[in-house]
DNA sequence: GTTGGGCCTGCAATCGATTACATCGTCATC
DNA sequence: GATGACGATGTAATCGATTGCAGGCCCAAC
């Protein structure tokens, strides 16, 4: 069409006697003065293609396409007052149990349309900036959190901050505050943990738990506690073998129940971690898993099939964790003030049975 | 003082009955109102405190510790032309081998003032986004990638931009491309593995491979055969296994050199993850290491340290890793069309010596 | 007293999109 | 033929910062 060929010439020349940049992209004006159209009609196009006839859309898609036209995400995000975007908050960045989970974050979010910041709590806090800055500085819309050990200043910062409504925890949660949260059943997985020993014969059950002060370690202690006393097991001070989610941790917890002179038959430890390195401490002292005693673990990590002897574990969904937080967060994003909100999903564990437990002999 | 007394009063006045949002953060207006001066000013104080007299960048200070105020990094990214946050991209966000080195872009970015934005190469695809957009549209500044097996229309795309000089690989990196790049020692590493185990007396020597097309694969294996033909080695093509850097690879690896006449003494894997996976797997064969092989692998992960047995290793650092693209890349992004610029940052590598590899009886 | 320079500050344009409101044309209805 | 409704489009204000340019002040030098 003769038109539109001496639209693009129109373009073409605009751009090389323009400014100093040769290589400006092209905006919203650009395509306007293509398209003969008003700024305001392309941006309705774009944004709300209904509203606009069938003619404008194609006149407006093609002058598009003549001027390689990208939005300027900086512009829409000053005059929407939105970011478009998310903060993922970790401890620790280099930890691997979170990659899984940010994955189904991302996948979720780039779905939506938004894009995904990391930071670590550490390095916030080293750099000086207040977390919350992030929500009042417009870089960011909302905030997945998954650490449960913020500073107790940074929480009640964040819970009085009028954005509290889009901040959500995942995995964890902090008990007594009332911020949206997606968390697994733990007790459940726990009372499957400690019913699979129990079904397998074993009737002296030892927990290594997770550091003190975290609320996954209270909650699978606790489940732990309760349901062994439910099962009318004995369960002696003993059997309760602090650690803290670590591989080391897990060594020293196999020295302490090397130690004990009436050993458990069974070992639920509260992470795989725990679990791998209580079995690679206790090969090292000629004891063998399951034939001497079962372990088990929790999370069901990548490794945790690759492991000798495959880990028997409680198996949470990582990546459904993370897709489902993007979503309830979003959803809050975009909600109106008086919206109802859904305030705390639960996700559904499972138990993964492998060869690091086995029957009484 | 009676008259900063005065300016709270005003501006707290004016939020109240200011628009319909009561907590609206403030803006450099109001800042400059409580200061009494004018915009200009404020936003000098705080980019550019020298430029002002001594009594204005206090009276700044203090209107804004009053008002509250958080710079809305929409509108300055919009005025600037610049995102202040810069794009990692990875080719599989669940894989934990790059959170080490995400934790090291990320803490170098931060303290230049920077976020990180992270995508995976799948997702951006799927979206149907280009990689390029990011740039284009004023989301990110720059781009780490971490994936050297970018589809070649994408990385022709990149090159051609105007923006490719804001563009650097990391650990991978594309064969006749000009972009930007930080490495390791990949040929020294390889030397030194090969040599420690010539050292204690082997002289069969197998090498497990990663993926066909990558290209820390083909350099790492170059480097092997040349330096094995260098010691005067026999090298087998059997002795050339075929793996991708996975665990199941290392697994299937380990059933080739069982199923080999004549096997090597000593198996160098092109990662620790094959390395884990071909122990593994020989255990499960009644092998053990290092009795009857000694195996090493490569990168020296977290779990190199706690595996059994305690894996020897060429250990890559991570941290380095990112720091260094990090801020190779925001010099890039900071340095003028004419600047110099450092090109490639090469980083050395050392061989850590575990309990998996020994002296051939 | 005039001039010039340096220092500090203010005015106002600008970045590139979105959107409330106004306008215009068309068509059905009475 | 007048009226009103409706759909499509344009006008212009707006989001909140940055920055080129101009102006005011003060002081030194002539």
């Amino acid at each position: 069409m003769f038109l539109s060929i001496n639209n693009v010439i129109d373009y073409k020349a605009r751009t090389e006697f323009g400014d100093q940049t040769v290589t400006k992209t092209s905006t919203l004006q650009d395509v306007a003065r293509v398209a003969k159209v008003s700024t305001a009609t392309v941006s309705r196009t774009l944004s709300n293609p209904d509203v606009v006839s069938e003619s404008t859309r194609r006149r407006v898609a093609e002058a598009v396409k003549v001027t390689g036209y990208r939005i300027n995400r900086a512009a829409r995000n000053l005059r929407t007052r939105r970011a478009h975007s998310v903060l993922v908050l970790l401890p620790d960045l280099a930890n691997p149990f979170f990659s899984t989970i940010l994955e189904g974050i991302s996948r979720n979010l780039s779905q939506q349309g938004y894009s995904m910041l990391i930071a670590s709590t550490a390095q916030v806090h080293a750099s000086g900036e207040r977390l919350v800055d992030y929500l009042d500085d417009a870089r960011a819309d909302g905030m997945i959190v998954l650490d449960g050990g913020l500073d107790p200043d940074v929480v009640e910062t964040l819970e009085n901050s009028p954005q509290a409504k889009r901040i959500l925890f995942a995995c964890e949660w902090i008990d007594g505050t009332s911020f949206a949260s997606v968390r697994c059943q733990n007790r459940q997985g726990t009372r499957a943990a400690v019913n699979h020993l129990f079904d397998l014969g074993h009737r002296k059950i030892a927990h290594v738990t997770g550091p003190v002060g975290n609320v996954l370690m209270h909650t699978r202690k606790d489940a732990f506690v309760e349901e062994v006393q439910k099962l009318g097991l004995t369960l002696r001070p003993e059997w309760l073998i602090a650690g803290d989610f670590s591989l080391a941790a897990g060594c020293l917890a196999a020295q302490a129940w090397i130690a004990l002179d009436d050993r458990p038959t069974a070992v639920f430890c509260a992470s795989d971690q725990l679990a791998m390195g209580f079995i690679a401490e206790l090969s090292r002292h000629e004891f063998s898993v399951p034939k001497d005693v079962s372990v088990m673990g929790f999370d069901d990590i990548d490794l945790a099939e690759q492991f000798i002897p495959p880990l028997t574990s409680v198996r949470q969904d990582r990546l459904l964790i993370g897709e489902t937080a993007a979503k309830m967060l979003i959803a809050r994003i975009k909600a109106p003030d008086d919206g109802h909100l859904e305030h705390a999903a639960v996700l559904p564990v499972s138990l993964v049975t492998r060869e690091s437990t086995a029957a009484l002999q």
